[in-house]
DNA sequence: CTGTTAGCGCTTTCAT
DNA sequence: ATGAAAGCGCTAACAG
């Protein structure tokens, strides 16, 4: 059963006092005697007070509860991105509702209302892989509630955002591959819904053409990240008459996937075929041969992506111009691709 | 700048109807005529009308909302815990707060203001490493907000609690170790705070003593969970004159410190020493050598504990018994304890 | 079927 | 320095 929470009212008859003055007294405003206010102080230690948040939203219309929204937090990324924006809003007392559509449009929009009904003063957001209409997030911004894109952003919506230079780290990486020796480079894309899977494939290209390798579109696979389909693609590029010598995966966990099998096949890492992922997650410098990557400044994603939303929320008046944040990527050579890693390498 | 947020006094000033039609409309109440709440319904879509679930919050004293308390979520053991818990309360329509201590207990007192002054119904919770005092836990039960703990457990609480059986599991996993020929055992354990920490030692012991091996009080070092101390230990371990020609580990990531270590030395996976870890970790399959470890059912921990809290929950009148639910561990043969794995086995 | 009223817990004028 | 009263958005009796 509820026992009934005290409230100032409480304080109030107890102490012979009008709310007001415990109101005051509570919450520091200069007006009370001293005496009064250790009188409340003490009294609502005894009862356990603790001021109700609600009420106060409710008359405030502030909240001070950012939600995050994320695809997912399985793989270690978005919880890491989460611990850094969490870490910046709770400096500025903000508190945190984090939201997880597991990669459904469906799920999306439905956290989306709840954060709405939940009246958060700002969100930050990742979104889901199926997501193509953006309309549950133009609404956030009818009604003035900054919004704020990190990881995957999007291109139709005047926010501000936060990215990694996505096309440029995998420019290098490709780069690495081909300087390497590497020339049948295949590239296991994500889904095209996905701007940091679109730049990361512009790289992969124009890394190429660069160097005068013609672009092989029967190396080009797309697909939807579930893991077991990357399994799938993996085995048919390497059952090509004419296999690729090397794959750029779109994210770590598709090019740990890939390297799973292809040592269960018998070939040779980085001889037969090198590998590079994009992230550096943490289990990647633990397997065997480390994976070359491509590593994000994950925490400060998320820093960014906070102080981004501060900025909008501390302007009392018209919005202030959105801001776009693309933080540089870092290659970081392992044994997936260079069987003799360059001394010096602190991995 | 924020706009003004339709209400529904908008709508029924609009529509020349009583904010009561409207809400009974909204909520869909049956006294209302069909045209009537047609009207409603569209001028709410057409104004975005979100309910403000703070005002009904404030009215029913009820938030719809579970706080979950955790450690930290940097490993992916309470991430996928807190996804199966999410997922059963979802169901039963919970919101969920995230809050995470980072190994501190003054953060974790902090966390619990906040959750008590955001009125969630009830909290999850596993405590950190440094709690000792449990006073802040309590305030919630004497407030009548049921309190679930799970994965870090409290004797000294009356709530109910979800765990693994850590001592069987410990105790099955040293068994192996002994089976396999090892004799000096080391155990790396943690923190004498944490009740499963103790029942993995207590396992341990136990094992020891059954199979008439005696305890090295060497060969036991407790610790603090922070991984540069754990490269430290292992190192003191193997300096010793009769070094361990094997390792029980508190948990995955200690274990896979270990191994980094051991591999380093250039000492050979498990002829020269064997290592165990605990929880199963999805690293711990992709490492080489694959890392034996006792598995638990980390989703089912966080569902279990979310339905203990639904229980206790749904009773309208006093509080139901606590529970106490013990979910079995599965011990996983890798390489780091076999060198020719069975066959057979799935991993 | 619809309108009126009270009140959830709190802060904030406006009086005193 | 303190009290009285209004009101944030909503639901739920109580009237009609």
């Amino acid at each position: 059963m509820r026992n009934h929470q005290a409230t100032i009212i409480d304080i109030a008859k107890t102490l012979n006092l009008s709310k007001s003055t415990v109101s005051r007294a509570l919450t520091g405003h200069p007006n009370v005697k001293a005496k009064t206010r250790e009188r409340v102080l003490e009294m609502a230690d005894q009862l356990d007070y603790q001021r109700n948040q609600l009420a106060i939203s409710l008359l405030t219309n502030r909240t001070q509860t950012i939600g995050i929204m994320v695809p997912e937090f399985l793989s270690p990324f978005f919880p890491r991105v989460i611990i850094g924006a969490q870490d910046v809003l709770a400096q500025a007392g903000y508190n945190v509702i984090i939201c997880h559509s597991n990669e459904s449009y469906a799920t999306e929009i439905v956290n989306a209302r709840l954060l709405l009904a939940s009246r958060v003063d700002g969100i930050l957001v990742s979104h889901t892989k199926d997501t193509r209409n953006f309309e549950h997030f133009k609404i956030f911004e009818r009604k003035g509630i900054p919004v704020v894109f990190f990881n995957r952003i999007v291109d139709e919506l005047d926010v501000s955002k936060v990215a990694v230079d996505d096309y440029e780290g995998a420019y290098r990486a490709v780069e690495h591959l081909i300087n390497t020796g590497k020339r049948r480079i295949a590239h296991l894309s994500g889904p095209d819904s996905l701007l940091n899977s679109r730049d990361r494939l512009n790289g992969y290209r124009d890394a190429l053409t660069d160097n005068q390798i013609p672009i092989d579109p029967a190396l080009i696979i797309s697909y939807d990240l579930t893991l077991d389909k990357a399994n799938i693609y993996v085995n048919h590029l390497l059952n090509l008459p004419q296999p690729p010598d090397a794959l750029f995966a779109i994210n770590d966990p598709t090019a740990i996937e890939a390297l799973k099998v292809i040592k269960n096949r018998g070939l040779r890492i980085p001889d037969d075929i090198a590998i590079v992922g994009f992230s550096d997650d943490p289990v990647s410098a633990l397997i065997e041969p480390g994976l070359t990557t491509v590593a994000q400044p994950v925490d400060d994603i998320g820093r960014q992506a906070a102080r981004l939303l501060l900025n909008q929320l501390a302007a009392e008046e018209d919005r202030p111009a959105s801001e776009l944040v693309v933080l540089p990527t870092r290659l970081i050579i392992r044994g997936s691709t260079s069987s003799a890693p360059l001394p010096g390498n602190p991995y």
